[in-house]
Formats: C-alpha cells, structure tokens, sequence
DNA sequence: CTGAAAGCGCTTACAG
DNA sequence: CTGAAAGCGCTTACAG
C-alpha cells in the first residue's frame, strides 16, 4: 500500500480509501492509485487489516467430519449463507473426537474468527467461555452445549422417532425393534426417548429386549439383528436411529423371508431406488446449516437476547418399506 | 501479550518465546509466565503473527460445492492432510460460476493464505499469475488450469470410460449410448475420448446418433434416452459420464421391459444395493484431494521442481447391470 | 537467559 | 478532498 501511494504520488490513506471503496477521493486520484494497484498486482492485505480492525470477515465451523452426507449439507447451506453475508467460511472435522474438537475451535479463535458453528464432538464447552467473554459468537448445531450457554438448532429428534415408530404401530407391528447408536450421544438418547414416547403412547410396555443400543460398535449390528429377530418372539418391524444404521441393516435384511418393516431416522440419497424404497424420517441437514448460520450473523449484527434454542421439525416419507404389516410373517 | 508480560513482570519477548515453546528460558520464569497467560485468558492472535512473519498456516480448497459426495470425500481427505501438517483448512464452492471462483481465490489469496488447491471452474486462471509470483503455491485438481502452469492431479477419465466401454464390448454389446454432461467441461469431454477410443479399439465406428452430450441440461435427458433406446435400432447398453447422470438414468429405466446394460463413470453410495447392483467405474475423490494436499504441502516445503500433473487410476467394479448381454432383448 | 526497539501493512482519529 | 501520526499484537534482529 506504502508502494501504490508512492507510485501514485499520493498519501497512503487515500489508496485505503480506494481500495476499501471509502467516498471522497477526486476520479483523477482514484484513477492514479487504480493504476498504480494494476501496475504493482497490489492486494490488500487482510491479516493486518484483521489486526487493527477487530474482525476477521470469517466464521468457523466445526463439524463431525466434512465427508459426510449430513455434514456436508449442513456445510453447504452454511457457505452458502455466510457468502452472502461476504464471510469466509472455515471448516474443521473434530471426527467425533473431543480433544480434538477443542484444538481446533481454540486455533480458529487464535485466527480471531468472528464466529463459530459447532456440532459438537465434546462432553463439556466452558473451554469456551472465555473466547466468548472476548467477543466470539458461538452457535451449536444437532447437538446442545454443555456447561455452556449458547445458542442451539437442534433436529426434532425424539418427536421425529416418535412419528416413525408411530407410523410402524399403525400398520399394525406390536413388536418393533429399536437400533440405536451410543445413547451417549445427544442424538441417539433422544431417538430412544421417542421410541419409548411412541410405544408407550399406544398403550404398550417397552420389551427391553427389543432394544439395542450401540449397534454401530465392531461386530454388533449382526448380534443385535440376530437377537431381534431370530427369536422365539421376533420383531415385526424396526426402527433405526441413523442413516448409517438404515443402510447396514438393509445390507442384512435385503432378500430375507419374512423381512421386516422398516423405518430410518434421517433420510438417504437413493432411499426411493431400492427396492423397496425405503421409509425414513427426514431431518434437514442444510436447514440447520442455514438456520445456524443466520442466527450467528444475527448474533454479529448485535442480537444480544437469551440464547435461542431453535428446533427443527422432521418429517415422515414413506416409500414401502414401512407399509408392511405384521402379517406377512 | 502485553498484558501478560506485566502481569509476569517480564518482558514481551520472554512471553513470545513461551507461547511459542522457544528454548531458552527459566522454569521459574516460564512458570511464572504460564499462570499469568491462564489468569488473564491469554491466546495469541495469529493475524499478528501473520503479518510479521508472512505465513498464516493455512490453504483453501475451492470445489464445485461441498455438498455433493465427489467434492466433500476430496475435502475430507485434504483437510486430514492439512490437520497432519498442522494447517488450516478454508473451503469455498464456486458453483461452476468461474466468476465466483475468481473472487473466492482471490479473497482467500488477500488473507495470504499459503497455498490453494483448486478444482477449477474458471475457463482462464492467468489471474493467479501475479499471485504464485509472490509466492502462493496452487495445486489444481480433477480439471487442468488453462492459461497457467501449476500442477495438476487429475483422474483417469479417458482410460477409465474406456474400460467401462470395452467391459460392454466384451459382453457383446455393438450399440452401446453415450450420456455425457457439456462437452465444455475437461473431464466429460475426456469420458467422451475414452468412449471413441474403445468403440474405435474394437473396429467399429461411432454412431453419432448413440451420443448424447449435455445430458444433464434441463428436460434433456427424457429426450435423450427416448433417442437412444426407442428408435429403430435401440442401444443395448449405456455408459453415462458422471454420477448424476447414472443415477437419473436408473430412474428411468428400472423396471423397464428390456431395460439395457449400464455402467456408470464414478461410483455412488448404495449402488451396491440396488437391484441389479450398478457396474461402474470408480474414480478416487479422497485419493485427489489426498495426493493434491500432499504436493501442495511438497511445494510449500520447497520442491521448486517443473509442475506436475499426476493422474490417478480408475477401476472398474462389476456388479450386475453391466454385465447382462444384449440377447435378452 | 532476557528484553528494548523496530517494523509487518493496514485503519482510526485527527488535522488541514 | 487529502495526508501524517499513532497503534493493532506480534516477531525479527540485536544487544546485554
């Protein structure tokens, strides 16, 4: 910048005015200090500005792990948001490692982001706290902080659950199996809670024997399938509590006599291409991203209310694989 | 940092070297250090450092959109390598706008990032020129740079539709249809070469009328489709350029009487789950964005050597709808 | 082992 | 409309 003002015979704050767009500079300056920026392929340079400014013009995000298909929606929707806003957008996979989930929000806040999007691997957020006492927005995504109060755009887990394993009973299952991830996660606790809510709610008790929790642990998912439904009184039907879930057990039951009904949580691509095409709840990954996003923008902009909680509703699609009945069996 | 140095009654510099695990101080001092930078929240701001020592510790990727399942593998494989390298990982999508590309890189190039790594959009990228003079160190996946030298990491388009091809060839088919996306872009017109190559390869001559190109424009592909299989002398068999094609054209033609033979370029999620399970060529999204970080990383370490432009092999995985032969219909 | 001074490239707050 | 001075928070190059 030093250099543009000088070959345009000029002081250094003109050429800032020029290239930040600032008003009151004569169109013959301006046009001296634009060729000059030509000539010498000057631009500005953005960490000092950072420096003396305050504000990055970047925000953070920190997802599971960017790989997948529900963190790379809920990305997309974020980046696309924080473009409009003429945000960069920074992005870190924690790969459900809490360590590693600190690491990298504090690095994020030694590069001073304005704000960060967590969907959080950790079990405790206060490490937080402090950045946010500086200054730092900070909104949670599917699952809530701990020990921390912050925003949170949180899935309709346990209602979505609930209208699944509903939808399952009206067919006409009365024994449905339930696969779920570690109840230690937010996500998988809440599913279960639905289920329960579901179950008990047409006046029946939970058989904890239909229940398998951690399904998703090495060599598990064909003990608990065989569990549910090689029994002497077998599940009709099964709701699985994530995508992941969904498919391993479709691999399992595809081509099976007597397969069972099925509903997943969380909807998949192609899900309408099986045969049969497979019942989910859907949650929207990109409307936590964009609803996360525009809550942190307006935390920027200087909402300083109660943090929010902001729950989104998940809607039932059915495709086939839910619609059996028992009878069949 | 300031602050910190009064609080420990040292000096700033003494603070420096403890923040950054410099040698050449005192337990006692170092100590003394540690517990004024926890009192007092301490975390250094890297836009400071940045501009001193001209190096942010981080690169940017531009994809097509993070959210599609080629671009957020090549993203999750980058960003492992960059958190190895103990780099920041920026992501931007250019939505195959090359104007939007233009303006992201150079607004990630205005935050000094130290290298980028680009799956380009553009149809000119001159415009890094003046940047990699001044030292930024670009690497461009999956498409080549035009008007530029810098390298490349690239998939073997080419050789991969041609095998695809002749795997259809060698189950006897004669009239095998190309869907292909617009010809404008690199990787669907080297599919196209591929396609020639191999119908050439057996001794026979391309039908033009079994080529369809910018299938994936708007109400194209119904068209398309109809001209290929339900003219007079219909193609036994399709080979579609990319994963989007591959899975509309499955729509369409599942549980069609006579429904053709298909592989598809790239492979998919579930594609082992439908029925027939799709044949298709995988291409390696992770293995590009692994391989591209890694020469980027090989840049910034010095390797000043001419530019490289590394192709990755393809592999063909058979898996049912390519391999019924034409008799069938 | 430790620290004072200068400077990275901008913007802020002024003065003219 | 324009510019000189100060300072953002670090690191570099020295000196002690």
């Amino acid at each position: 910048m030093k250099d543009v003002a000088e070959q345009a015979g000029v002081g250094i704050k003109t050429v800032s005015r020029v290239v930040n767009g600032e008003p009151g500079v004569t169109p013959e300056t301006m046009a001296r200090v634009l060729t000059a920026i030509q000539d010498l392929g000057f631009r500005r340079n953005d960490s000092a500005r950072t420096l003396r400014t305050g504000r990055t013009g970047a925000i953070a995000l920190l997802v599971e792990q960017v790989a997948d298909p529900f963190s790379s929606a809920l990305t997309g929707a974020a980046e696309e948001v924080a473009s409009r806003h003429g945000t960069l957008l920074l992005t870190g996979s924690c790969r459900d490692d809490p360590h590693r989930e600190r690491e990298l929000a504090l690095a994020f806040c030694a590069r001073r982001v304005d704000g960060i999007i967590v969907v959080p691997a950790a079990a405790d957020h206060s490490y937080l706290a402090p950045e946010m006492a500086a200054g730092l927005a900070a909104v949670f995504v599917d699952r809530p902080p701990v020990d921390l109060e912050a925003d949170s755009v949180l899935a309709d887990n346990a209602g979505g659950a609930r209208r699944g394993v509903e939808h399952l009973l009206a067919g006409g299952h009365r024994r449905i199996g339930f696969l779920g991830d570690s109840e230690t996660f937010y996500t998988a606790a809440e599913r279960l809670r639905g289920y329960h809510e579901a179950v008990a709610g047409a006046g029946l008790t939970v058989d904890p024997r239909l229940v398998e929790m951690d399904a998703l642990k090495p060599g598990r998912i064909d003990l608990a399938l065989a569990r549910l439904l090689d029994g002497p009184a077998p599940a009709t039907a099964l709701f699985t509590g994530n995508n992941r879930l969904t498919v391993e057990v479709l691999r399992r039951i595809t081509g099976r006599p007597g397969r069972p009904a099925l509903v997943g949580f969380d909807d998949f691509e192609l899900a309408d291409l099986l045969t049969p095409g497979v019942t989910v709840i859907a949650q929207d990954p990109a409307g936590l991203g964009h609803t996360a996003a525009e809550l942190l923008f307006s935390r920027l902009a200087g909402d300083a209310s109660a943090p929010h909680r902001i729950v989104l509703p998940t809607r039932l699609i059915p495709r086939g694989s839910g619609e059996a009945g028992p009878a069949h069996r």
